[in-house]
RNA sequence: GUGGAUAUAGUUCAGUCGGUAGAGCGCCAGUUUGUGGCACUGGAUGUCGUGGGUUCAAGUCCCACUAUUCACCCCA
């Protein structure tokens, strides 16, 4: 006999496999977010993992660059997708005539990322995005309904208090305007989104660093500590009295999205006014959206996002601005079971595993379907194994119903109906069956 | 890209001063041939990441490589 050369069943770093009872977890939570952006009247969307490198670097440069797959298949320049955000500007440049607009759209799929993997980050992740792009206009009100979609999302998943930060890129603009030093702003921002992470001391030192002034550190630090209630916080921003239109700007549209985000019921406690959060990404023009667990701040946002100026720019004249957010749901998930906060009870989808014992196949098979056409998720034991076995592998994956046929219930028509769970058996029609387990 | 750590059974890990390998969980069998979970009894399982070096002797010490992992950068 030949000898098979095994090779070592490893999966690549980055990348995660989960175990079935985990899987089962990981698509409960997919199906809330799916089902949730659906309630708000987003239309379904994909597009393809592979894309052009053409298209896909458009406005890509720097770290996106660095941590993009890309491949060559014989003269095409391929690239994975790294984000949805990229896919989606191009998919509306080029259905422009085709959609209606406001278009609101949901994709949920895996993006790739080429970096270093590390604790909650992975090279390939799920995002679950939503994105609402108008033509030529969209309404501050989007910005507010946004905020709604994470809290309905973060309740239904129920793993306890979250709250989503809120805050506008106008009003940090116009600080970086009235100080005179817009010039360091994408670098400013930068160092101030790392304020949870290294404190206030930190933060000033690389402002230092930065070479801003003494004068415009204390004033930066100032602002951004800024604290109250929601309503305090817009009051005190805007006895300010400061001069720029841009700020002035940032500050209305602030206070109309809080206005709004209440109008939608979302909880007072369950968003807040940051002055701090700033995103690292550029794209970012007005509204940014951070959601953190609270009590695991540690972990960061789990659901970012914002509005965007114009989103295809690179692909079409049209100007279409737009505002959304994403789940990065892997990360999310890889969190909350490090934190002890998923449970996966359910290590199986049937709800019957039905056994027989040496005859009854054929009565094990009409029942099985009669379950299913109930809605009944049920499996058929079908090998020739043990009794001890059989019974093992329902009991293994937590099926809770097992079915028994022999010959006693082939002989008289019925079935013996065991609950796994406490253990009790009973010989009963399949009428007494569906009124069971319905 | 930069800096640290780790690599032993399916898995989590122990292995002292260098003397040919261990535990829990899991798996298999039995107590129980139409009954799982619990308990008890027994059993199987290793190129000690790979290659080289030191040594009478290496899982253990040294070197290289590979893989994994944590942090930084950046981000979800």
């Amino acid at each position: 006999m030949e000898e098979i050369k095994r090779v070592e069943p490893r999966t690549l770093s980055g990348f995660m496999e989960l175990l079935p009872q985990d899987q089962i977890k990981f698509n409960e939570m997919l199906n809330i977010i799916k089902s949730t952006y659906e309630l708000y009247g987003f239309l379904p969307q994909e597009t393809p993992i592979i894309e052009s490198s053409e298209v896909l670097l458009a406005k890509a440069g720097g770290e996106t660059e660095k941590q993009i797959y890309s491949f060559k298949k014989g003269d095409k320049d391929l690239s994975l997708r790294f984000d949805l955000t990229v896919p989606l500007a191009k998919y509306v440049a080029a259905y422009y005539n085709e959609l209606t607009f406001p278009y609101r759209r949901y994709q949920v799929g895996k993006v790739f990322r080429g970096e270093r993997a590390q604790k909650g980050r992975y090279r390939e992740f799920y995002q679950c995005d939503i994105d609402i792009i108008g033509d030529g206009k969209l309404s501050i009100i989007n910005d507010a309904e946004i905020p709604s979609i994470i809290y309905t999302i973060f309740k239904k998943l129920n793993f306890g208090p979250f709250i989503i930060k809120i805050n506008n890129r106008k009003i940090l603009n116009g600080l970086f305007d009235e100080l005179n030093i817009a010039d360091k702003m994408k670098d400013i921002l930068i160092v101030i989104d790392k304020l949870e992470k290294i404190g206030m001391e930190a933060v000033k030192e690389e402002l230092a660093k930065l070479e801003v002034s003494k004068e415009n550190i204390e004033k930066i630090e100032s602002f951004i500590k800024i604290d109250g209630t929601t309503d305090e916080k817009l009051a005190k921003l805007q006895a300010l009295n400061f001069e720029s239109e841009i700020f002035k700007q940032g500050l209305a549209e602030l206070t109309e999205v809080i206005k709004y985000v209440r109008l939608f019921k979302v909880e007072e406690e369950n968003f807040m006014i940051d002055l701090t959060i700033a995103r690292g990404l550029d794209y970012y023009t007005g509204t940014v959206y951070e959601t953190n667990l609270v009590g695991y701040e540690s972990i960061g946002s789990v659901c970012s996002g914002g509005r965007y100026e114009n989103l295809a720019g690179y692909y079409t004249k049209k100007d279409l601005p737009g505002v959304g957010i994403s789940i990065g749901l892997t990360r999310l998930f890889y969190n909350l079971k490090e934190l002890g906060l998923i449970n996966t009870e359910n290590k199986s989808i049937s709800k019957v595993d039905i056994i027989t014992m040496g005859v009854g196949l054929e009565n094990a098979v009409e029942i099985s379907n009669i379950l299913r056409e109930n809605n009944i998720s049920n499996e058929i034991y079908k090998e020739d194994s043990k009794v001890k076995a059989k019974f093992s592998y329902a009991n293994n994956l937590e099926i809770p119903y097992v079915i028994i046929i022999g010959e006693e219930e082939v002989e008289k028509n019925m079935y013996t109906l065991k609950n796994m769970i406490t253990g009790d058996q009973k010989l009963v029609s399949k009428d007494e069956i569906l009124k069971e387990l319905v």
